[in-house]
RNA sequence: UGCUCAAUGGUGUAAUGGUAGCACUACAGAUUCUGGUUCUGUCUGUCUGGGUUCGAGUCCUGGUUGAGCAACCA
């Protein structure tokens, strides 16, 4: 067969562009930079498939390194967490990187800036830089220290950092353009004090801490970043990003790299990953977890990496549906419906079945013999006996599910029904419905039917067909289980695009917990499909 | 009413000036020891006006619509 080549997302087209013009000596290296501030989700994923795939592909290496500025926001914590969550999605690092391993470098760039009459220390207050910064219509007006001697602007900024000035007095500012239509042109912050939290790897050595575009893309270039892929709202940040660069790089090279003047990062910038039924910010995940509205952020119906995790989702599944939603500069909304797909997909040939019953009613094989009990053999997968059988032990009296008896029953209705058809009991015998009995309240209690003993399943008598096929479990040797069925988060599609308070659109019926009566033991974390119900996933212990 | 980006079936994505294709969803039929699976089929698409060209989803231009940008966040 002729395998159809699948085509190039368009960063992809970029990359191989770039190789064939020998652009950084045909060097390939991304990295992914999350800031340790919180759990990773399924939209980090999509850029992870993105930076160690590009990486992969092209034979170069993806570095991990954390973004962590922010003192106030990041914690160790999640260091370990993030690691853990793109191991276990199959991926490999190069190298760990901290955006904190460069504070020097940056700090000495900042001294250069300066000495160089392009940045400025500004005392005045947060409220008074935001409203000098104009509008997206109107220009911006410049700040009464934006021509501050070069001098007093050094011996500002190294007074800052030594911790003489008090947290949100000064800042150092780039001194660009406050009239430019590019807001962040719009003398962007560069360094910012910080001293009422110590950063978690360097401790109390810094007082002034670098913002986001000053230390990215610097910290692209000090690794050899070829490649900075990032997602689209990062699109207004790219001129800055090359600002920056520029006053160090070509004509400017002032050694900073070893891949020589001619070297540069490029910041390219794909559409970002949302989901129907679910959220994919941060904050608003925190904000559940805090609140108890979920159980943790491994939640199962959280989309972080670990709720998928224990959702029985596998990496690969993650990965297939990343592949086939693409990259483009297109937002959009995937259907959740794709990644339940790719997760059925996954698991149909994998993962092995098990018959539970959720909402059980007894069911008397009026004809089966009082006392006895035989045990069956079925198929772990139907269609693969090489990957293992399991025993089940049948008696007179099991349990079904209540839906599948119904006392009248029309046409279309094809499972048990008295005096309707024959019902396969799966992997098992023939079954007739005969009738049923039922409580004061007109609930039903039991149902009754009878078996043919010649047609269990793998023997001459037993290839006869049946137009439904049922689970079952034998009453004295049904365990007792709590199944919690899990459905969408959200009761609306898009819950961020709702006026409101996000969490009233949660979905009420997004847990349903339920005992159950199964067969066999489960290890915690193996993908556990119920046959006719879903796919399960056993859990670790229960504990309230 | 500034800057940047985008616009292909319901959704996502391909076609890189030359037959608008694929996947998911929905629906229909067949198959089936899960009303699952599998198979087959059907429905539905180039935002819009102009231009370039033998030929435009693709290039140019005007418009429309949507998103992002005014954190001492990343």
């Amino acid at each position: 067969m002729e395998e159809q080549e699948k085509s190039l997302n368009f960063i992809e087209q970029i990359v191989e562009k770039d190789l064939a013009e020998g652009v950084n000596n045909g060097r390939i290296q991304t990295r992914f930079p999350p800031e340790p501030n919180g759990y990773l989700h399924i939209g980090h994923v999509k850029a992870i498939c993105m930076d160690f795939g590009i990486a992969e592909k092209y034979h170069g290496v993806c570095n991990l390194r954390f973004d962590d500025t922010n003192p106030v926001k990041e914690d160790t914590e999640y260091v370990d967490t993030i690691e853990r969550d793109i191991a276990w999605l199959g991926f490999k690092w190069g190298q760990i990187y901290y955006a904190s391993d460069y504070f020097q470098q940056l700090y000495d760039l900042a001294i250069m800036f300066i000495k160089q009459g392009k940045a400025y220390v500004d005392e005045q207050t947060a409220e008074q830089i935001a409203e000098q910064k104009g509008t997206p219509t109107e220009p911006g007006v410049a700040s009464p220290y934006r021509d501050r001697p070069i001098e007093e602007n050094l011996r500002l900024f190294e007074s800052m950092q030594r911790g003489e000035i008090e947290e949100g007095k000064m800042v150092l500012r780039a001194k660009i353009d406050m009239a430019n239509p590019n807001m962040h042109f719009r003398d962007p912050i560069m360094y910012r004090i910080i001293t009422s939290h110590p950063h978690h790897r360097t401790g109390r050595k810094w007082n002034v801490y670098p913002m986001y575009d000053f230390a990215h893309g610097q910290s692209d270039y000090f690794e050899g970043v070829t490649h900075s892929i990032c997602t689209l709202e990062f699109e207004v940040h790219r001129p800055l990003y090359d600002y920056f660069i520029d006053q160090f790089s070509g004509p400017n090279f002032c050694g900073l790299s070893p891949y020589g003047p001619d070297y540069r990062p490029k910041q390219r910038e794909f559409n970002r990953l949302n989901i129907t039924y679910t959220v994919m910010s941060k904050r608003k995940m925190l904000q559940l977890v805090k609140e108890g509205l979920v159980a943790g952020w491994d939640d199962p119906r959280m989309p972080t990496v670990c709720g998928l995790r224990r959702r029985g989702y596998t990496p690969q599944a993650i990965r297939t549906f990343m592949d086939k939603i693409g990259y483009t500069k297109v937002e959009g909304m995937i259907d959740q419906g794709l990644l339940e797909h790719t997760i059925r997909e996954d698991l149909k040939e994998t993962a092995p079945r098990v018959c539970a019953i959720f909402d059980p009613v007894k069911l008397v094989i009026t004809n089966y013999p009082e006392n006895q009990t035989e045990t069956l053999v079925a198929e772990n997968i139907d269609g693969h006996p090489e990957l293992g059988t399991r025993e089940m032990k049948f008696g007179r009296e099991l349990w079904i599910e209540r839906g599948d008896f119904l006392e009248e029953a029309d046409n279309k209705f094809y499972r048990l029904s008295p005096g309707g058809r024959e019902v396969r009991l799966k992997s098992s015998y023939i079954i007739q419905a005969t009738g049923c009995e039922k409580d004061a309240n007109g609930n039903i209690t039991t149902v009754y039917a009878t078996y043919d003993p010649d047609s269990k399943s793998g023997t001459e008598g037993g290839n006869r067909k049946t137009k439904a096929t049922i689970n079952w479990v034998e009453c004295n040797s049904a365990l007792d289980a709590e199944a919690r069925l899990y459905d969408r988060l959200f009761a609306v599609e898009n819950p961020s695009a709702e006026e409101g308070d996000f969490r009233d659109l949660l979905n009420p019926d997004s847990l349903i917990v339920k005992c159950t009566s199964d067969g066999e033991r489960y290890p915690a974390g193996e993908p556990l499909p119920v046959a006719q119900t879903g796919l399960l996933c056993s859990g670790p212990r229960h504990h309230r």
